[in-house]
DNA sequence: CGTATGGTTGAGGTAATTCAACCTGTGTGG
DNA sequence: CCACACAGGTTGAATTACCTCAACCATACG
């Protein structure tokens, strides 16, 4: 029966956006909608790619287990967002949801024929994987060198700013999506460095904690400095 | 006048092999080859972003320079690598030659004209993205907890790997192609620390050197044991 | 010959990890 | 309803891997 575009938070960020009506409508036909709550699995490292599918409402982490099975999360991929692989056989990495999610998925080989026949799709793709690439390395940049403060600066600045709903804008007061053990994950440091650094930014007044998942950001311009 | 495609190292590999030879006897009528010297810049950051390219020889590294003025390698680009920004009005950052390097460079505008008359193009160049999205996440999971000595051990073994012409197959002596300063640089630590892991595989048995650069992978097992 | 670049080695400092205890809230079962 | 287990979180003390600073060596080059 397909998907109610109309209805979708994402019908003008996602990729399917740079389709005209027509060919949306058709790439509409083969997908569906489909829930996740928080810590179930969308896709195992290893596993069989034979869907793909964006994000329209929630939050996903792609995550690596390291050989003392402490886990590294390598992306959060936000609403819009892409996920799966065109080219991989099989998984390259676990895919977990973090909040309760809906995507929208589609069989791989009815995608890709859809991606061979509209090149407004591939276009999309391409650019949206770019964006990846380009937020991958980002992320390198930032694990280089710098303090676990400034890493943690970072985070937090980045998740105000996806949890405003406009998009240039950071919202001051937000909670955070992330346990401190996923904090710690996507910065590549420990639970208990978080967790300190946290205090430190609470008894320098920069943020206000609200329960352990309440963040309202008082020092804007001091959270920046520190990011670097 | 054009392109010598059928003398081209990387005419199998490329993201202009994914052509049919009339497209790209189009595509290398807009091209044109431009050698780079070891340490000359081919795109800086911030600077205009009106050329693109494929990297048919050499070795280019794409770095970030924080705030403190020391340099982060954020990915190595091998031949037949994609060079440039589809997608940015300007550079995110700099790419510069770390050997003698031959790029075959297109004027932006008209490779974009290309991607968009030529669906196999776009589909290549999604692939490759994918591909580099892939490495520059690996690059991640690297950065997490891994010890300087299991760092460097992958650095070896990937650079062994990229000195055989043979695709899976490592070279068992090399030259490495990156200084200290460099290794450091994509490895995220200091030269000194690069220096004395070298120094603690040699005495190990693992590796043997021959002059600065000079490189015998003496106990693969152990190197990749190491690398993990 | 003097300078510059790349590399090695040593001594000392430090930020983050590790190990450990403890706290809080939330469920679950007797 | 209380006891208990459990997951998430905080805090402290000790350790350590890496960084920083500094001296020094080798080679290349104008």
């Amino acid at each position: 029966m397909g998907l109610a575009c109309n209805a979708c938070p994402v019908r003008d960020s996602a990729a399917c956006s740079a389709l005209d009506p027509d060919e949306r409508t058709e790439l509409a036909r083969i997908g569906r909608t489909r829930r996740y709550a928080r810590g179930q699995m969308v896709f195992a490292a290893g596993a069989d790619m034979d869907v793909c599918a964006t994000l329209t409402e929630g939050l996903l982490k792609i995550r690596h287990i390291d050989g003392h099975g402490s886990e590294r999360i390598l992306s959060l991929i936000h609403p819009a967002g892409f996920v799966g692989e065109m080219f991989a056989p099989v998984a390259h990495h676990d895919v977990v949801a973090l909040t309760d999610s809906h995507l929208c998925m589609f069989p791989r080989r009815d995608y890709e024929a859809a991606v061979d026949r509209f090149p407004a799709l591939a276009t999309a793709l391409l650019r949206r994987s770019a964006a990846d690439l380009y937020d991958a390395r980002a992320q390198i940049a930032l694990d280089s060198r710098r303090s676990a403060a400034a890493k943690l600066a970072n985070l937090l600045l980045a998740l105000a700013r996806a949890a405003s709903h406009s998009p240039c804008h950071a919202a001051e007061r937000f909670e955070l999506p992330l346990t401190r053990g996923e904090m710690a994950g996507v910065l590549g440091m420990t639970i208990e460095t978080v967790s300190r650094q946290l205090g430190t930014l609470e008894r320098g007044g920069i943020i206000a904690r609200t329960g352990s998942r309440g963040i309202q950001v008082t020092g804007t311009a001091q959270l920046e400095t520190l990011a670097g």
